[in-house]
DNA sequence: TTGGTTTTGTACGCTACACTAACAAATATT
DNA sequence: AATATTTGTTAGTGTAGCGTACAAAACCAA
């Protein structure tokens, strides 16, 4: 814990080199965007041979995970909207990586489930995610990733220990 | 009539302890995107009066501290490309928040300056803001919050104690 | 059972935004 | 002077989020 923590009060420029943020830098929402942008940067260069997004792997990952959700139960996890939930899963029907079921319990539900293509796909995946997810985990101690995770679910609303 | 919804289509809240994230809850990348949703939710819909984004919101601030900018320097603070950070420029100036000079000493570069309705709404913004950051701050303590935008600094590569 | 409400999936349209590629003008480099 | 780089710009593509509206299924209350 070598480093400082007097970002809050602080009215002095921060720097990067020689450029300074001014007092944007203690906005956390700002700071959370711009994390987001870095990871989304990284993520996508990474998956370029796959040609996935992040909703799009998250997506798979969830239908895998819980074969014959709706796409409503999908929307919720993701905190997604529906019409958006319907692009995303669109996309993945096209490019035959997973199908829609008639629900037998509700007629209103369609049931998602992965085809054989996205079994593999999601296995590549979540292989490529491990490298990414270490490229990003490399700058933190594994408290310290324990630690994040727990603060950014008080922000989503989901809490890992469950 | 239908019970009428004022708050953006936020999925609704899920039981905790209900649901299960599976594997993915491990992945840091996941959390910070449902991080920043949730994040982008609340600003837009505190945002609402003054027909904002976060990005927009940035960039006003950005200009407003440093007058003259380039749009290179700009994109270089945060993190965006280009041709993004022209779209983005090309809003606000639509809007007249801000316009485009030649700049004294390069004659590729536009210096970037807040007008007077810019100067306005930006001072709007900045108490919204304020409060959308409380709404966000409200569940860390500041030793937390420290914490946090340097973790986040970590990431997106600003080092806020070098 | 009927009639109103809610849930779910869907389609359409709009906005934001990230990226690529290409181009021109000004500047820097050799 | 010739070449390379920087900067702004336009155009096009893809992803994503949201509002609205609609229809069908399910649920609930009288």
């Amino acid at each position: 814990m070598a480093r400082k923590k007097k970002i809050l009060a602080t009215p002095e420029p921060i720097c990067l080199g020689d450029e300074d943020l001014g007092e944007i830098r203690n906005i956390v929402g700002f700071h959370i965007r711009l994390a987001q942008g870095a990871v989304y940067r990284h993520f996508t260069e990474a998956f370029t041979s796959l040609d996935l997004t992040q909703k799009q792997v998250s997506m798979l990952w969830l239908v895998g995970d819980h074969p014959q959700i709706a796409q409503s139960d999908l929307a919720r996890r993701m905190r997604m909207d529906r019409a958006t939930t319907m692009a995303v899963v669109n996309r993945l029907e096209a490019r035959s990586l997973l199908e829609r079921q008639p629900s037998p319990n509700d007629g209103r539900k369609h049931a998602l489930y992965l085809t054989a293509d996205g079994k593999q796909v999601l296995a590549s995946a979540k292989a490529l995610i491990n490298q990414h997810e270490e490229w990003l985990k490399a700058r933190f101690s594994d408290d310290e990733v324990s630690t994040l995770i727990e603060m950014l679910s008080r922000i989503h609303g989901w809490f890992p220990t469950d």
